[in-house]
DNA sequence: CTGAAAGCGCTTACAG
DNA sequence: CTGAAAGCGCTTACAG
C-alpha cells in the first residue's frame, strides 16, 4: 500500500534514480526538478522504504543500545538520552537489557550486531576479549567503561570523589567509610582510588568495606558495619547503596546527617527525592548518552579512531544527607542515638 | 563480509530456495538435506540478512515502543518487560520517548510506523482520533489506556483502590483525601471513581484535591492542602506523588503514618525503597508489557480483533506508610504535630 | 543534470 | 522435495 519511488518518479516524470538523488544528494539535481519531485513526494506521502535502502546501501540506519538493567534509574536515564540524540540524527535505536548477565550481554550484542550499524554498550560487564569480539561483528562504543583500543565515553569520578572527601573534611569528619562493590567494576576502582588518595591528603582515616551489591540491598547490608566502625561519614559507590544505608540507619533511630553523613554517586532521580535529599557526586548521564551517540556516529562515518576515551566531568552536589560532626557542632542533647 | 544464502547454498550443494526453506518452513525439506544445510550454515556462521528478508517478505520483524518518559520508573519497567518479551519472540524493539508531549507522540509514532510491523503505545496522551490515524499507519496496541476499537491492555485499578479504602477504613480513618491529576488522564478517571464509590460505601468523607502534576513535585504541592484539610489519610494518584507528599510532610515534622497515612499507586521500584516504605496499589507493569507484546503479535498474525481490552488485576500492597488513626490508638503524647 | 541497468540478499509462487 | 526465476524497493557506478 505504501508509495514507492517508482510511483513518485512516474508522477513527476523522472526516473527513480532522480527521485533517489533528490533525497540522498540533492545538489546533484537541478533545482526545478528537485522541487517538482519534492512536491510530488509530499503530496503522495512518499518516504523511502527502509528495508530496501538498507539492502542497497548496506547500512541499517539503526543503532543498538545494550544496558544491564533498564529498570535501574541510572541506565534508564542513559537510554533516554541516547534515544533522544539518535532520533535527532534520523536513526532508530534498538534497546536490549542483559539483565545483569555478562553471558547474555555478549549473546545479545552479537545477535543485535546484525541488525544495526553500530552498538553502544553501557557499563558492559563482559571481558575485554568478548568486547573485542563484539566489535568485530559491529563497531561498538563503550559508555561508563574504558577498554584499550575501543572507543569509549567515561566520567572519571576522581574530581567528584575528591570534592566529596574535601566536603566531609570541611565539616569536621575524621573517620570515613567507603562502600566497595564488585572488584570487576571499572568505576569502583576509580572511585575507591580517588577516595583513598583524597582521604590521605586530608588526614581522614578511611575504612574500606565490602564488596557489597551495587543496589539498595547492598547499602542496607552495609549499614550496621558502618555504624559499628565508629565512622561519622560514609561514601557509597552509588546512590542506591547510599539510600539503602540511610534507610537502615533511620530505622535504627540513627540520624542522617546528624549522626552519620552519607554521600552517594550518580545523582539519579532518586537522589533529589529522598528524605533527606542525598548529597551525591553527579555523573552526567544525559551528556554521557549523547556523547556516546556522537562518538559512534563518528566512528561509523569512518572518523575518529579509538585513541583515548572521551571524558566528562563529575562534580559534587551538596544536599541534605551530609552535615557537620557532633564535635564540630558541640555535643548535642540527642547524640545518644549513635553510641 | 557477511555470509549469504548463496554461499551456503553453494557449499551445501542446493539452491538458495532450499536454504531459505530450511529456515522458514523446515518441514518442506527432506531431513537429510535440512541437516546438511543447517550444518553448513552453522559452520559458516550464516544468518539471513534482515533487510533482504524484510524487503522480500514485507515485514520488518521489529516492533516499536513509545513511552512518555523513559526515565520515569513506571515506564522504565514497562520498557524492560516489553523488550524481554519481544526478544524471546525473536523480534527487535525500537524505543522512543515522547517527552510527555502529545504532539511529538503522534509524529514519532507516524515516523516509526514505517520501520516496524506494529506499535505499542504506553499511556498515550494523544487524542482518540490521532490514535486511530496512527493505527492506519501501523497496527497499534495500547497499554494503560483504552480507546474504542483499538486493542489494549489495561489494569482496572478499581479493585485495588477499593482495597486501599477498605484498608484505611479498617484502620479507623474517617476522612481521606484523593489527589487527582489531569482530567485528560484515563487512569485518573478510573481511580477517582473507584475511590469515591468505596468511600461512600464505607462512610468515609472524601476530599478531592487537584489536579496536580503526576510527579513528585505534584505531591509536594499537594501536601500542605492535605494537612489543612484535616484528613488523616491520603490516596495519591501514583507513587511519585505519594512520595512527594510524604517528603513534604516529614519536613514539617508531620509523622507518616503516625499523623497521616499515605497510599500510592503503581508499586514502582521506589515504593519499597522509600522510608517509610510505601503502601501502594500494585499495577503489574511486567505483565502489562508482556501482554501488550502478545496482543500485538496476535494482531499482526491476523488474529484477535479489538473486542474488549485485556484486563490485568491490581491489588493492595501494605507496607509502612499507613497505620491506625490517633483515636484508634488512643491519643498519643506527640499528636500535637498535626493540629 | 539525468536515465537505463545492475545489484543488494532474501522469499515464494510456479513447474517439475 | 527441489530449483529457476521473478520480484521486493531502493542506490549507484556508468554512460550520455
Amino acid at each position: 500500500v505504501a508509495v514507492t519511488s517508482a510511483k513518485v518518479a512516474a508522477v513527476a516524470g523522472v526516473s527513480t534514480s532522480t527521485v533517489s538523488r533528490v533525497f540522498l544528494s540533492p545538489d546533484q539535481v537541478t533545482a526545478s526538478t528537485r522541487e517538482r519531485v519534492l512536491a510530488v513526494s509530499r503530496q503522495l506521502g512518499y518516504s523511502p522504504n527502509r528495508a530496501a535502502r538498507s539492502l542497497a546501501m548496506g547500512r541499517t540506519g539503526a543503532i543498538g543500545l545494550i544496558v544491564p538493567d533498564i529498570a535501574n534509574p541510572f541506565f534508564a536515564e542513559v537510554v533516554k538520552a541516547v534515544q533522544a540524540r539518535v532520533r535527532r540524527k534520523d536513526h532508530a535505536v534498538l534497546v536490549a537489557d542483559s539483565d545483569e548477565k555478562p553471558g547474555d550481554e555478549r549473546d545479545i550484542a552479537l545477535a543485535m550486531a546484525k541488525q544495526v550499524d553500530g552498538l553502544i554498550l553501557v557499563s558492559p560487564r563482559s571481558s575485554a576479549e568478548d568486547l573485542q569480539e563484539i566489535n568485530e561483528a559491529a563497531p561498538i562504543v563503550l559508555a561508563n567503561r574504558a577498554v584499550d583500543g575501543l572507543p569509549a565515553v567515561v566520567v572519571p569520578s576522581g574530581d567528584g570523589m575528591r570534592q566529596a572527601v574535601e566536603h566531609l573534611a570541611a565539616l569536621g569528619h575524621e573517620k570515613c567509610c567507603y562502600l566497595n562493590v564488585s572488584r570487576r567494576s571499572w568505576s569502583n576502582e576509580q572511585r575507591e582510588a580517588a577516595v583513598k588518595e583524597a582521604c590521605t591528603a586530608k588526614g581522614i582515616e578511611l575504612i574500606e568495606l565490602g564488596p557489597f551489591e551495587a543496589r539498595f540491598d547492598g547499602g542496607v547490608a552495609a549499614a550496621d558495619t558502618v555504624r559499628a566502625s565508629g565512622a561519622t561519614a560514609v561514601i557509597a559507590h552509588n546512590d542506591m547503596m547510599a539510600i539503602g544505608v540511610i534507610s537502615r540507619l533511620q530505622r535504627q533511630q540513627v540520624n542522617v546527617p546528624g549522626d552519620i553523613s552519607v554521600i552517594g554517586v550518580d545523582n539519579t532521580v532518586f537522589a533529589g527525592l529522598y528524605n533527606p535529599a542525598l548529597t551525591t557526586v553527579r555523573i552526567p548521564l544525559d551528556d554521557m548518552g549523547a556523547s556516546a551517540v556522537d562518538l559512534l556516529l563518528e566512528v561509523l562515518a569512518g572518523g575518529a579512531e579509538a585513541n583515548r576515551p572521551v571524558e566528562l566531568d563529575a562534580g559534587l552536589i551538596v544536599r541534605e544527607s551530609t552535615g557537620p560532626t557532633r564535635r564540630r557542632r558541640g555535643a548535642g542533647p540527642d547524640s545518644s542515638a549513635t553510641r
